[in-house]
DNA sequence: AGGTATTGCGCAATCA
DNA sequence: ATGATTGCGCAATACC
């Protein structure tokens, strides 16, 4: 109990809609600790009244500003990333939507191809007919 | 360095539960606020000094093993969170890539397709030259 | 009632 | 020395 920087703080948050009420207390204390790192003060025995400025480096001034601003920059950057995250998801949907258009417009593209092709076909027909003489097969096609 | 629980972690997971301090802050300051607010539990006014099992409700077996738990939890929701993120990014590659195949096949498919067109044209000229006298116009297109 | 899953947040290490 | 990132643990919820 002797955290001097003991403040709570009530967010409103909200996240996907919903807003949530959030009672933060801000546990100065029992934190964890760096994880595999030798940062750990290898000397420095914990007797609490010697430090050259004022306090055993946590809870000075300098520390506090630092924590904070730091804690600011965290909080933007995590919402940048998640700012990231949702234009990303937008991207897909739009992408998708236009992959479909394309994909709409190559069936019709198609479509009209295969018709003139058709056509192609049907007067090389035509001029085969006209030019040529009635064959066995169809005499009736020239002379009705 | 007076913070109380120093866990010292490495990749794996395993402390000495030798958390203490910073016990019931919560409590005090939060149930002023708590007041406006749904939630927390309602009552206890948590007298320091005794509680039956071993010590406050942290440092327990219980607090501790419920804490693991959620750690795990945690860690594992992230990454499903971030391998997601990475999922959505590849589609967004991907969705691309079929965007620019399908966009060249559009462009083949229109070139065909005005290839085509064209000679249709041309070939009704040829018949609109055939079937009619010549025309003042242009007599050397059909007789050179 | 009991659990996991999400989320906001602060700390500390590291990057740039 | 400073802001940006990132891994991590905590606590409150959300969700079953």
């Amino acid at each position: 109990m002797s955290r001097p920087p003991q403040h709570f703080k009530v967010a409103s948050s909200e996240h996907n809609g919903v807003s949530v009420i959030q009672s933060q207390v801000a546990v100065t204390a029992a934190n964890a600790v760096a994880a595999a790192l030798p940062s750990s003060p290898g000397g420095k025995a914990a007797a609490p009244g010697k430090m050259k400025k004022s306090s055993g480096d946590k809870d000075s001034d300098e520390y506090r500003q630092r924590r904070e601003r730091n804690n600011l920059a965290v909080k933007k950057s995590r919402q940048r990333s998640k700012q990231k995250a949702m234009d990303t998801q937008q991207r897909v949907n739009q992408l998708k939507e236009e992959n479909e258009r394309l994909e709409a417009k190559i069936k019709l593209l198609s479509k009209e191809l295969s018709v003139l092709k058709d056509l192609f076909l049907e007067h090389a027909h035509n001029l085969a007919d006209n030019t040529q003489p009635p064959s066995a097969a169809n005499p009736a096609a020239d002379n009705p």
